[in-house]
DNA sequence: AGCTAACTTGAGGATGCCCTCAAGTTAGCC
DNA sequence: GGCTAACTTGAGGGCATCCTCAAGTTAGCT
């Protein structure tokens, strides 16, 4: 049981992450967040041993929402629209949030809940993916790596555009909607990456420093 | 005149640049640099008063590279076959050159010659743009800006993917590239980025630093 | 061979972030 | 009110970068 001091310091050190990750992303310096929460960053180390716990602790509810939007959207009426609605709002949650947007381009192995409610979002996309693809509406070669490629490629027009025009994104998500129509298809030779691709690339993403 | 040592020096730390650059983009530690070119660190400041200088004396044959390939591309037969094939070499280029991804992502207003070489691309891009319009082939509505964003998220792209498949970005360009066949165009509400916007949107790109 | 302007060098101050730990403070029980 | 376990603190060591500059080296002229 926590004295209530530091029961405290725990919801505005909570409190402060989930701010300045959503602003920064999961890279953020720890100091600042210290600083926001208007406590020492000796407090922040022993409460969380390191940025992993911390991470893990506090982007959560964010990482559920999404799985709440990819419920909505499997209950959708049309397989095309829960599809896309699903695409648009998770582009969404990454324009809204930079943590979000890190969690789902990049891998946590210190952050077990993250990487858990990752792996159940990403079956979730293949569900949407397949009940669109049988409704024929969804192009037939596309699959959970490309859906992850267009995030990552979201994540970056978001990071540039945001202060500009916090919708661009909106706009080219679009263009990349009306390539993914099975009308619009033309056929690919380039392989799709495979789920241990994906999962390699996520990595790495994260070993980027600079 | 520079004595003859110094000459030497001198490209050699052009090329460790050239090298590194492509390798780690145009934020690499300069260390690095003068570490490959076997020179101090203070002979290279010695040379290149600071980055700017160094990525302006360096990156321009790349950057011309480019605009040969625009060229090229603007002398095809078939409008839509120019506008395609320059958009997927482009790409490669950035695959291949991570110093090329950040000049077209990014501004560098120290560094003069690469800025020009990138407004000359652009206006180079404008035109592969109206003539495969004009030919009816490519959406109407789609505009440099949105060129720009393709360039921004392909460099993402790359940046994931890279070491794990290092076509893959040409996997998602297709998709790309179908969404921006006339044929595939749905209305887009969310207007363009106008010229400015993405100036601003390059210009804040740079400031990012963590 | 001697001279000197040209050149090179790398230690070191500044900054920003990581994380630790010895010393100080305080909540809350008695 | 006093005590102590629980908690907080921030200075400081570590590291990676930035860039500078006083001291040392050398090319190449005479």
């Amino acid at each position: 049981m926590l004295r209530r001091d530091a029961q405290r310091n725990l919801e505005r050190l909570a409190r402060a992450a989930r701010e300045v990750f959503a602003e920064r992303g999961l890279n953020a310096p720890l100091e600042k967040i210290a600083e926001r929460a208007g406590v020492s960053i000796g407090t922040l180390y022993n409460r969380y041993p390191d940025r992993y716990a911390l991470i893990d602790a506090v982007l959560l509810d964010r990482m559920q929402e999404n799985l709440q939007i990819g419920e909505v959207a499997l209950a959708a009426d049309d397989p095309w629209q829960g599809f896309a609605d699903y695409l648009e709002q998770t582009c969404e949650l990454q324009a809204r949030d930079r943590g979000v947007t890190d969690a789902i381009s990049r891998r946590f192995p210190k952050a077990p809940k993250v990487e858990a409610a990752c792996a159940d979002g990403f079956v979730q996309a293949r569900q949407l993916i397949e009940r669109a693809q049988r409704q024929g509406t969804l192009r037939p070669d596309f699959t959970v790596g490309d859906l992850v490629s267009v995030l990552w490629a979201n994540a970056r027009i978001v990071e540039a555009t945001i202060a500009v025009d916090p919708n661009a994104w909106r706009r080219y998500l679009r263009f990349v909607l009306d390539g993914l129509h099975a009308e619009a298809a033309h056929p690919i030779p380039e392989p799709a990456l495979d789920p241990d691709q994906v999962d390699r690339a996520r990595l790495a993403l994260g070993a980027t420093k600079q």
